[in-house]
DNA sequence: AAGACGAAAGTGGTTGA
DNA sequence: TCAACAACTTTCGTCTT
């Protein structure tokens, strides 16, 4: 969360090189989709980056100081949060001289605690293994790094509550993933989910459903305005036919048109009607494609939005 | 010829008895 | 567990540009 407030402080940066489409040198780097895309023309220069440096930013030398931390910083997506020791396995100090037998004993005990304590029982090994595929999911999706952590709180939570029982792990990992999404406001369907996983849409979508009433999560609605963003993006659309597209759906949310539709639907058919209103028309197969949906559903609520919303198109 | 339109039948999922 | 139901898809013929 924090770290996305501090990207979007200075959001253009120079990458050193030129866009081959209009040779400026103005990037801005989504997060969102993992890419580097030219700031004046939208190309895409550069894919799956990755987010490195710090989570923070010092503004001086005193915040600095407070924020710098040794090792390696805490994470959830890690079973035991990162935060493991290890317990050398000679009988030496640190200075490398031999230890007495009473000193010997003690280590020996310690070792055999910290042995225990860690992978040893049966949740703890299922928590590995599930952390471990959430992160190649959430990998394979180009998912921001926020989104892996707050699916691996709500495994914690899932496994708390012992709702894996009965449901295979890696349907309760892409559930998880999946709620994450919906939590952050990211774009993703539970086709994509489905897809980089071998478990069927229908069963990540019960274990979802599952986990969102035993835990009571508060999800909100998904919001086509999400994939309007998504689409003109795919569909290289200038950035005023996105707030177009924008605008329509503000208008159709007021007039209730959105509620028991398709967020996808609705989605597609207001870049549709943005792509006609702008002169930058896009068919409603184009479209139909990247929403996967058919263009009979584009249609419908193309048709609906334009009658309700009394949009009058220019032929 | 490609795109848009619409009717009709089919599909998968939710809901409520 | 089952039927009703709404949203969406598939298919296909027709109209428009």
């Amino acid at each position: 969360m924090n770290d996305n407030e501090n990207k979007s402080a200075d959001p253009t940066q120079q990458v050193g090189k030129k866009c081959p489409e209009c040779g400026r040198e103005r990037f801005i780097k989504d997060y969102e989709t993992a890419e580097v895309v030219c700031i004046s023309c939208g190309f895409v220069i550069e894919e799956k980056i990755e987010d490195t440096g710090p989570e923070w930013r010092a503004f001086d030398e005193e915040q600095r100081k407070k924020r710098i931390r040794v090792g390696s910083p805490m994470t959830y997506t890690i079973h035991d949060k990162g935060l493991s020791t290890m317990i050398d396995w000679r009988d030496k100090d640190t200075y490398g001289k031999k230890l007495s037998p009473g000193q010997r004993a003690q280590v020996y005990r310690l070792r055999k605690w910290q042995r225990r304590s860690r992978v040893s029982d049966a949740t703890e090994r299922n928590l590995a293994f599930a952390l471990s595929e959430l992160s190649k999911i959430s990998a394979a999706l180009n998912l921001p790094k926020n989104i892996l952590e707050t699916a691996s709180v709500i495994y914690r939570k899932a496994v708390k509550k012992r709702l894996i029982r009965g449901r295979s792990i890696q349907g309760v990992t892409a559930a998880a993933l999946y709620m994450a999404c919906r939590q952050c406001g990211v774009a993703r369907t539970l086709d994509e989910m489905a897809q980089f996983t071998s478990v069927s849409r229908k069963e990540i979508g019960r274990a979802y459903r599952f986990m969102v009433r035993e835990l009571n999560a508060q999800i909100p609605q998904s919001n086509p305005s999400y994939y309007i963003n998504r689409f003109s993006n795919q569909l290289v659309l200038v950035g005023s036919i996105e707030t177009i597209a924008m605008n329509v759906l503000k208008s159709a949310k007021v007039l209730q048109l959105t509620s028991g539709r398709g967020p996808l639907g609705i989605a597609a058919a207001a870049t549709y009607i943005a792509s006609t209103l702008g002169n930058e028309k896009r068919t409603q197969r184009e479209i139909a494609e990247q929403a996967n949906i058919t263009e009979v559903t584009i249609r419908n609520r193309y048709k609906e939005l334009i009658e309700k919303l009394e949009i009058v198109v220019k032929l």
